[in-house]
RNA sequence: UCCCGAGUAGCUCAGCCGGUUAGAGCAACUGACUGUUAAUCAGUGGGUCGGGGGUUCGAGUCCCUCCUCGGGAGCCA
């Protein structure tokens, strides 16, 4: 007998009369007055459980089969018959085998009803086995293939950037380090500093905030190439858009510009909505139950009408025109607050806008000075709801401009000699951007905290699984 | 890190101006009921009121402090 997934069954891949086998949790169980229980059965492979039916008859219904709560696991066999309930098919189960019993029914958290996403955050480890967290995980896993997919199609190759790195990429964000040395008897040199030297890599190592600068020299190879992996930020923000571990995508395009790039990453985002819409409906539409009414017809919205494009100068003028008292009054060389954000893609534009060319003095040293003197081939993708969704830049491919601008950032450029060796040794423009991925995640979702969109979240002051 | 708000049963919450033995719904458990699916009905058990300190004859309730969580801000993806 051949051990078959929910799925699979509730899609009618097996005839009715089909002797099978399923493993799962229990969900729920309901005695009937007719004597036969029935029990709501998960494997995880879909949204709706599995309806097994269970005779009275069998050998273990009233020592084991009426004990059965939520979160015991089982093996069923059975023959698969229409129900003459709401689902279309059921299983009449000729032998239940209990593998795992709940220790305490009344202790157990993940009860048959909706339990708060804080409540949930407290049993990480037990979450997945609740409807929104188990279609969660299966639209990562989704989007995840679809994002190589994409890039494939495309002829992109995946670059697998260090995790452990030397150089903080960007100068931005606070790093996480990554040392053997013994914290309570650290090595010093003559004058009383911490010896580095004597630590793994002969000199100070951080987790990674960014692949950018590494894959830029396979771009300058292989052309188009992007990374996909974790990335680490020991910001102490404390908010529902932020983790110290999470997933970004970063591509980068030899010989294109900032237009290229924009176009690139709108591409790229109507393709993964494309995807989970179509791959991932049922769970789209329990979200839209649970979690946002309209979250389809938002992502379908999304799809169809062109992003909005302004320069930096324009979405300012428009900041100064609304008629909107902003807490921070709009104002040329600043950078765009949340509020900002919100305005554009909330209240005047409603869709997702991409903002390109910021002033020079408010983003990074590598990215590529226009002609003007005064701003850089920036862009940002603003979601309504999300905000930032995508920072990228054109990057500065000239390296006499190069290194006039990391003399400005106070970077020292010998830690960057090999930066600037691709800049020294056949340069092209190139240009790419950087997504996060749980924050993607949020949007297709309809989740407004992400800590809910990656399993074990990583946060100030909080690790516990 | 800053500004708000909240911590009471396994979960979601109520608990008034400080006053006897701290409540409800759901969940759990026991039982009833001719196929249920947010099942229904009856009953039972379940609490260091986040921790510590203080005020008071008396504190879940007022004050101080710490912790945790949530919302917002900054920073960013």
């Amino acid at each position: 007998m051949r051990r078959e997934s929910v799925k699979a069954i509730l899609r009618g891949a097996l005839p009715m009369g089909s002797k099978v086998e399923v493993c799962g949790w229990v969900r729920h169980r309901r005695d009937s007055k007719a004597g036969v229980s029935f029990i709501d059965l998960s494997d995880g492979s879909s949204v709706a459980d599995l309806q097994v039916v269970a005779p009275a008859a069998l050998g273990n219904y009233r020592d084991e089969v009426l004990h059965l709560s939520s979160g015991c696991s089982l093996r069923v066999r059975g023959e698969l018959v229409p129900s003459p309930g709401k689902q279309p098919v059921e299983l009449k189960a000729e032998a239940i085998e209990v593998l795992g019993w709940v220790e305490d029914p009344e202790t157990y958290p993940i009860q048959p009803k909706p339990h708060s996403l804080e409540f949930l955050r407290e049993v990480a480890h037990l979450r997945p086995r609740t409807f929104l967290h188990a279609a969660v995980a299966r639209v990562r896993h989704t989007l995840a293939l679809a994002v190589h997919r994409f890039f494939d199609e495309r002829g992109f190759f995946w670059v697998n950037t260090p995790i452990i790195t030397s150089s903080d990429a960007e100068g931005a964000g606070q790093l996480f380090r990554v040392s053997t040395l013994d914290l309570l008897n650290l090595p010093r040199t003559p004058d009383g500093k911490v010896d580095f030297r004597q630590d793994f890599f002969g000199r100070e190592a951080f987790l990674t905030v960014s692949g950018q600068l590494n894959v830029e020299c396979y771009c300058l190879a292989l052309s188009k190439v992007y990374t996909f992996g974790p990335t680490f930020r020991a910001e102490n923000s404390n908010t529902s858009r932020h983790l110290a571990e999470f997933w970004m995508i970063e591509p980068e395009i030899a010989f294109a510009d900032l237009d290229e790039d924009a176009r690139l990453a709108e591409d790229f985002l109507k393709y993964l909505i494309q995807c989970v819409l179509e791959e991932r409906r049922e769970e789209l539409e329990f979200f839209a139950k649970r979690l946002e009414p309209t979250v389809v017809e938002r992502l379908e919205q999304l799809i169809e009408a062109p992003f909005e494009r302004l320069d930096y100068g324009e979405a300012i003028a428009i900041l100064e025109r609304a008629d909107h008292r902003f807490e921070f009054p709009p104002r040329w060389g600043m950078d765009l607050q949340t509020e900002h954000e919100r305005y554009l893609t909330e209240v005047h534009f409603r869709r997702p806008v991409i903002v390109m060319n910021y002033p020079e003095g408010i983003k990074a040293f590598y990215m590529r000075l226009n002609d003007d003197g005064r701003t850089v081939a920036a862009m940002d993708v603003l979601a309504p709801g999300i905000g930032e969704i995508i920072g990228g830049s054109q990057r500065e491919e000239r390296l006499e401009v190069l290194d006039r601008r990391m003399a400005q950032f106070g970077l020292n450029p010998e830690r960057y000699q090999w930066y600037r060796d691709l800049r020294r040794y056949g340069t092209v423009p190139h240009a790419g951007f950087g997504l996060g991925f749980e924050r993607l995640l949020c949007y297709l979702c309809g989740l407004s905290n992400i800590r809910d969109a990656i399993p074990f979240p990583r946060t100030p002051g909080s690790i516990a699984f």
